[in-house]
DNA sequence: CGGCTCGATGACACGAGCGTCAGTTTCCGT
DNA sequence: ACGGAAACTGACGCTCGTGTCATCGAGCCG
């Protein structure tokens, strides 16, 4: 009677591929049930282990899912490369753009992992949040400062670089949660990278500041 | 020994108002301890109000929660106002900024509001989800819209409309999201509309493709 | 082959939070 | 000022998930 819906259950195990076992399957569970509608038992029941075993590897519920949040954040912050002004063989834009591709990259590889990061991650307890803003936030001093830098070399234009990074962070984030979403393959990942790069090199509102008297024929630049 | 932190305890109330009474209670509740860490209990000690009293006006947590949102998603869709292109006296520039001066006015105006929107209203349970996830999706549908309308009459670049609608809502969700969670001041609204529009207008990064020979001293355009 | 070690097991006791409902108070019409 | 209706109360019973711990059995060593 009782529900074993995953694997035969395995023999013992080195410590650590059964923390794994049980890592992949607390991801699949909070991926399709929500962190909040998550019980133990589910997480043992999709790992094919019995209740006590979880116990032997994690305190509770928040410590595998802070397990998982961790190392996906890890990931990500390993995409990110430092911006070299002086390197004649890697121009500016290639190096934003190359960052911004190996963020979406690393993303589209996990969605489940994505998906769990911005739907999940949010509002687990006054705690959590404020891990989950202190990692956002570390993002946000780099590219703050690498924005500073920019102003100063004359290629990121006048305005509050924290802010210009807020904006920046946003649109990626809104980015990657709706290409994991509604499924996106991964092949379009290099189209949105380049939406995101042409967004933040020039935005796209092409409105004068007087109405149009009469409309033209779709140009880019005057 | 019962704690009665709040209201000294009020008589017979007309209805609406009672009801009233409850969902602010709710709202700051939620605002103190989120979502999920919110009971029936705090919310009826913070109102003053026997426990079963809720059960007279709500049907559960989630429906006072549902409510909360609604309403304050519905003002935000009061907030924006549909851009006419025809107008000689309103420049579509003028109506972009006043629609986003008008949501950012909208948020600061409640921040407590903003905030349990952001960090609450997400991974609440499957079915809330999908239904905040479809009132983004009315303003990504709106925006995706305004921005097709917009490359036909030259004054949005090329660009998938829908990515760009998403990058939009993004800058905007993280702009907002931050405005409320570091305490910012209702004057810096316009302040924060400039930038949101100048970013839509022109991104901020003048990075040409090949790399800088020598750095030279701040210009905007060429 | 006996016995020891240690991961694994799952029944169980516990408590938090929920929704109810019989009883109490307030309101208002007559 | 009386009585019924409507609003309000809070103790109670119940459900559900949690974390524990006495017990099991596979592997290994002497």
């Amino acid at each position: 009677m009782a529900r074993r819906p995953q694997a035969t259950r395995t023999a013992n195990l080195p410590k650590a591929e059964r923390r794994q076992q049980i890592l992949s399957a607390a991801r699949d569970v909070f991926a399709k049930r929500g962190y909040h509608q998550a019980t133990i038992d589910d997480v043992v029941a999709q790992a094919g282990v019995a209740r006590g075993t979880f116990y032997l590897y994690f305190d509770d519920k928040r410590a595998v899912f802070s397990d998982l949040i961790d190392r996906f954040a890890a990931r990500l912050t390993m995409a990110i490369v430092s911006i070299v002004t002086d390197d004649p063989a890697r121009s500016v834009g290639a190096q934003v753009r190359q960052n911004i591709r190996a963020i979406i990259g690393t993303c589209l590889a996990d969605r489940t992992m994505t998906r769990i990061l911005f739907t999940d991650a949010v509002g687990v307890d006054s705690d959590f949040d404020r891990k989950l803003g202190t990692f956002y936030d570390t993002v946000v001093q780099l590219l703050t400062k690498s924005l500073k830098e920019g102003q100063q070399l004359g290629i990121v234009a006048d305005g509050e670089p924290r802010v210009l990074a807020y904006l920046s962070l946003g649109a990626l984030k809104e980015i990657l949660y709706q290409a994991v979403t509604l499924g996106l393959a991964e092949e379009s990942a290099d189209a949105l990278t380049e939406q995101l790069y042409a967004f933040l090199s020039s935005g796209y509102l092409r409105a004068s500041e007087a109405p149009p008297v009469r409309p033209q024929k779709r140009r880019h630049r005057p």
